[in-house]
DNA sequence: ATTTACTTTCCGCTTGTCGGAAAAGTGTGG
DNA sequence: CCACACTTTTCCGACAAGCGGAAAGTAAAT
């Protein structure tokens, strides 16, 4: 989020302060120092001092031996009463877990977030492709298989808006013309699954479908693989039955 | 976290404010309006409304067409950086996955977080039995395998603190003698595993083993199944081959 | 012992935040 | 359509929480 200082006009208030720290915190940089956390939210060194304190009190973040600070398990609890922690992660975990040990690739789930997909959960193994993803963190809509099924069915005029921004070119084999990427969104449309071949990471591919609730997709579910073991047909039997079974949990009441 | 005003001394700060909101969210109210809000946080209406407005433009609630607010991905997301998520729960999980299609049964791994059991990750399938445990969740340590497993592996002072409060009974089967439970812990070291059966839920039974790292154990991996299936030769070691393989992800340099 | 970098504390000042009251909005029943 | 009850939003004068720069403290390296 914008920079304490940078912000024209209104002031930041404390609690967007506490924010604004907090969001410091990203995949490479989960333990930060004090310093560390004043220079990336740019606030005053005594104000981060305060405000850190303040959340270490209240256990969103703790500090360790090495005098870094890290999300606290405070925060980490309450944040599991999410909508897509509890209603979601949580009740397709089980069918995650089955199409992982089916095929031992990565296996990803996916929601609309802001834009991008936010990977709500993952399998990754040993034996699994390395990808990008990360639970809890966002992709591009364009650049990935369970993003260009989430961006398939959204409303026309959705569409459009992010289609009208520059699409970022991951790779050589991104598909950043809009023209285009409509067309492939048709395509996702009618045949009911998404394939992505290198247009996030070289080598890699992935195939993912929608999870339907009462006519609209609330979530994509995907396979990550290497080009050449991304058997479509197959993959897309086996995710079309997930996908089945994890909206089926997901009508029940728990 | 304590209500605002019947703080002594101290006043509460904005950002303990904050905090004192979001922690109205349980699993049982995981969505509330604004009059809920005030009410369980004991904060005034209308400073209930501000601290609501500045959590809900930071992301970290989100208010829907109910008009009640619910924990929102921003703040799951940054949450997902928590070591006990992308250090442990993330690298565990693919292990986790092959226990549940193993077994079918319930899947839990947890860590001591302020003297309790927080639950990292669970899986629970239709055909498990149901259990009291939650993602995110606290339960005791003397009711529940992975709680005596994390128990057992304490320092003795940490052990005779815990020992020295009342212990709660949660079934007629719960050991709530402090003498009986430290010689039940003993066992637990001796034998490398921990046994419970319906001492936190009736008819529920669960075996756990720790997941050691150089000599102390950071967490503990269990199975909950219904008394009459719980064949503890054989879960303990399936339990123990996952524990270990656990054990190895965590060391990797991700 | 000194220097450097980081962290913590201090303190005068400012304005962000306070909460009660009023106004506005919403839903329901007659 | 209106009245009523409840919830939410806005207002506003008061005040103390929070501000940030400076000083002091701490730890590590030389």
């Amino acid at each position: 989020m914008s920079p304490a200082r940078s912000t024209e006009g209104a002031p930041i208030s404390s609690i967007g302060r506490g924010i604004a720290v907090l969001a410091c915190f990203t995949p490479r940089a989960h333990a930060l120092t004090l310093s560390e956390l004043s220079q990336k939210s740019k606030l005053p060194m005594s104000s981060t001092h305060r405000v850190v304190a303040e959340l270490t009190t209240g256990g969103f973040l703790v500090r360790g031996k090495d005098k870094r600070y890290r999300i606290g398990t405070r925060m980490w609890s309450i944040a599991q009463l999410a909508p897509v922690s509890d209603q979601l992660r949580e009740r397709a975990l089980p069918t995650l877990a089955r199409l992982y040990e089916e095929t031992g690739e990565n296996i990803t789930l996916a929601v609309l977030d802001r834009g991008q997909a936010l990977y709500v959960d993952r399998l990754v193994g040993e034996k699994s492709i390395p990808s990008a993803s990360r639970t809890g963190g966002h992709l591009p809509l364009h650049t990935t298989g369970v993003g260009k099924v989430l961006l398939a069915y959204l409303d026309k005029e959705k569409i459009d808006a992010y289609l009208s921004r520059p699409l970022q070119r991951a790779t050589p084999h991104s598909i950043t013309d809009p023209d285009k990427l409509r067309e492939e969104l048709t395509e996702v449309r009618q045949r009911g699954y998404a394939v992505v071949r290198q247009e996030l990471t070289p080598g890699n591919g992935s195939v993912a479908v929608p999870i339907m609730r009462r006519g609209r997709c609330i979530a994509a579910v995907g396979i990550v693989a290497h080009i050449n073991k991304l058997y479509v047909d197959q993959l897309v039997e086996i995710l079309n039955k997930a996908a089945e079974s994890i909206g089926h949990e997901l009508e029940e009441t728990h």
